[in-house]
DNA sequence: CGCCCGCTTGATCGTCATCAAGGGCGGTGG
DNA sequence: CCACCGCCCTTGATGACGATCAAGCGGGCG
């Protein structure tokens, strides 16, 4: 993987300024990192570079994709709004992600929207240039397999969170991960965006998330100061969270 | 894709009796339906049978994957369960389908159990059969990318429907999905398993999944007789299911 | 300075889970 | 054929969790 710095100067972008190296952003994502150069070259070609300014729709639910985006910086969301206007956040995705892989793979129409939470950079990839990186190298297919299969794991873990654990639990989940590796002790967070954002992720309406912060303040497990949130004890909250009761408690038996 | 009666008595099936022809029942499947000859062969190496009796567990939250399951007759449930012995039934497998895939590539602790609804009757295929293809054949490639995308918008689905929608539309959207394509006039339907299994699946307590079958009676939407139930009128009851109140109004508002 | 926006706090209400009995149907045995 | 039992499902009464409605607070920015 050696020098890309040449000046791959990509496709149609939309933006004044600095023609962005799009191979060298391609070649330190994950999913392209072990690709060879050629590849690489001929993956940029297939893609553009995006700029959005936040608040800005790159898509509505009901688009067909025929691409998929990486986020280079900035923050994107993806959501469903019922009818009514309400609104259910379903993914926040950060600079080094990609989104919409699956609906280009389907050809169906996406089932949520996607928004600028910031003032965004991404990549968009044309299928073509997917398709004939899968040929050309089966590791690629199976890398992008892998990917997919990421995505699943985690949407099953929503659908756990939201059918087994209280609004409590979700929000303790949701700090801990934040929190990430520090098992003991404290550790500081910074929320990823705005509360009422981070609330819809969670299935929460703002006031609930607003008191159930509160409640773990007062506890003494967290300290609250706007988007900084210091988790007191790492342990101590993952146990609280144990011991709280089950939100749910579907019925038990065997088929 | 010819005749494949030859009698590919595959690996060590675990049940007296016929030995049955894995060759002929993998070509079948939807993801193996564009495969050579050869390479079903191939595939059939790597494939076993599992025979499992009603309330077997075929593997435990938490088991490492070396391949995935195919379903040929019977049916299966993919949970999870709490530690207070609660569970919630992700997906119930039908024949033809598939599960495990994502799990397989991911080489993860998989994250719910699978447990026989009914006397059972499975192929197992392991990873190096799958690998082989992929290596082989790009088209296969992608048909396992488009069923992962299959799998991830249904799950999607899932989470939008817990989210944004009331018990009472969950269950109307349930009967319409199983009512399938009638548009209008009415339809019959029997339940795929019993009524708790799928209340869980609806994330319902067996108690609220009754109420609403009782309800959706007294309106005359539907008629209800043990596990076959009548919609009375399609296009009524997807009516009905937009005017109800949505149940989780999350807030609005944009990034 | 004053407005707007994001967040908090309080009061109330609805949906759905929980707890507790009561039917109905199929199977088994007398 | 009928009696008994178990299992699944239903029905009723109660309660809790979290949403809704409605103010109030504070900080950043024009």
């Amino acid at each position: 993987m050696a020098n890309l710095g040449c000046p791959l100067k990509g496709g149609a972008g939309k933006r004044t300024g600095s023609p962005i190296n799009i191979g060298g952003l391609l070649a330190n994502l994950p999913l392209f990192q072990q690709l060879r150069e050629s590849e690489i070259v001929n993956l940029a070609a297939a893609a553009r570079e995006i700029g959005l300014s936040k608040g800005q729709i790159l898509f509505q639910r009901g688009t067909l994709l025929d691409g998929f985006y990486v986020v280079v910086q900035g923050q994107v969301k993806l959501a469903f709004s019922s009818p009514q206007g309400h609104e259910k956040v379903v993914a926040i995705i950060e600079p080094g992600q990609s989104f919409g892989e699956a609906m280009m793979f389907l050809e169906k129409p996406c089932p949520v929207f996607a928004q600028a939470l910031a003032d965004t950079h991404l990549l968009y990839i044309a299928k073509r240039g997917i398709f004939a990186a899968i040929d050309h190298d089966s590791a690629f297919a199976r890398r992008m397999l892998a990917g997919l299969s990421i995505r699943l794991r985690s949407l099953i873990h929503d659908v756990e969170d939201y059918s087994l654990h209280s609004s409590t639990q979700r929000v303790i989940g949701f700090l801990l991960h934040l929190a990430g590796t520090p098992d003991s002790g404290s550790a500081t967070l910074e929320l990823p965006t705005s509360k009422h954002v981070i609330a819809s992720r969670l299935n929460l309406t703002p006031e609930t998330l607003s008191r159930i912060l509160h409640d773990l303040s007062e506890s003494e497990l967290i300290a609250v100061k706007g988007r900084h949130i210091t988790v007191l004890d790492m342990a101590r909250l993952r146990q609280f969270d144990d011991l709280l009761p089950p939100s749910h408690p579907l019925c038990d038996k065997s088929g």
